[in-house]
DNA sequence: ACCTGAACACCGTTCAAGT
DNA sequence: ACCTGAACACCGTTCAAGT
């Protein structure tokens, strides 16, 4: 009982997973069959369904996988940033085109499940938290005097809305390839702009 | 000669986009087959070859569809809207909204290609043709002193950036319910702060 | 509990053959 | 030119049966 070994290396549920990730990152989202999958596992076509219904559970637990790394990206950036709104946006910015850059395809499984009506409700409450975190970011600077005041929603959605589409044009190869690099910088300063208090008062 | 009926209904090209729109907005990417859309049609599951090499390339004419279409309501948007930076500025983001909203499995697919290497030229200049005529509207802007100076891809990145990401956001219902409808008002404005001129001038 | 093997209904693609 | 019908290799899903 002590050294017992499932027919399977240990746990097919994480290796299938994992597996998965690495098909849909090389060889994109038409090539994902799980069939293919369990023929690398070493393992009957048949077994994945003992971890996940169907395809699609498999595929919203992999963009569950997503939001939680992209949760914890954005929470050790934060950490390590400065107090200012500026530097905590710039961080977070960062974060978030660095893992849109380095997991594009799997940034489009995160956002694209969501047009399913029965979409998984854990799926919902993922992308909900993550949009939390970066609300978040924007009432801190509120709290700081840094940004105008108002409505989160009113004051976040523009912010959010910049975030997200940088990080998915720049995930998509959809960005004129100079402007990539410094290009950050340049969108931090805009959204700085964009929610900047009323009456900027002075730095001292 | 002159009535001269094909096997089928005179453009099955045509008519197989059309459906293939059809089952996608009602069905959903993954539900699309060739062979379903032939059975559909009336004709046989080998027919569509004849007009589309794979299913890839139907789906590149399909996304091509919606940039064209993309590309017609924001000219029709912009030919109605008045002067002003501000005015363009907004006419131009409710088309893209509307657009995304009323076809939002459709822009899915328009900027899911990207990933694909070998993905359609055509695909790619149609999608590059509509960035343009985005930032062409921030020139208009710079000519009439209405935002800031500097080269158009850095100006213009930001402001891309935002109409992108809150459209896809309102596509994939990502967004708060109320925000929506009145949330294109502040929008409009946090952009219009974000690329206003350095010192601004008085109106008159 | 976890997996296998066979079975079923569906795919996309190709190709000789028909009109 | 445009389409058919059969064939091939592949799917996802289900289910009795094995250990």
């Amino acid at each position: 009982m002590h050294t017992r070994r499932r027919y399977h290396h240990g746990d097919l549920r994480a290796a299938l997973l994992t597996r998965a990730e690495e098909t849909l990152r090389e060889k994109g989202p038409t090539a994902l069959s799980l069939r293919e999958l369990a023929r690398d596992l070493g393992v009957s076509h048949a077994a994945p369904s003992r971890h996940f219904k169907d395809k699609q559970a498999l595929l919203d637990a992999l963009a569950l996988t997503g939001f939680d790394r992209l949760d914890e990206r954005m929470s050790a950036s934060l950490k390590e940033a400065g107090e200012s709104f500026a530097e905590r946006m710039k961080a977070a910015a960062r974060a978030y085109v660095d893992f849109a850059t380095a997991n594009a395809e799997l940034l489009d499984l995160m956002y694209s499940i969501k047009h399913d009506p029965k979409a998984s409700e854990e799926l919902i409450a993922a992308s909900q938290r993550w949009t939390r975190q970066t609300l978040n970011l924007i009432a801190e600077g509120q709290r700081r005097g840094e940004v105008r005041e108002g409505p989160l929603e009113r004051v976040g959605i523009g912010v959010f809305s910049t975030l997200h589409g940088y990080a998915t044009l720049a995930a998509s190869d959809s960005l004129p390839p100079d402007v990539r690099a410094e290009g950050l910088d340049e969108l931090v300063a805009y959204i700085l702009r964009g929610c900047a208090p009323e009456k900027p008062r002075q730095t001292a």
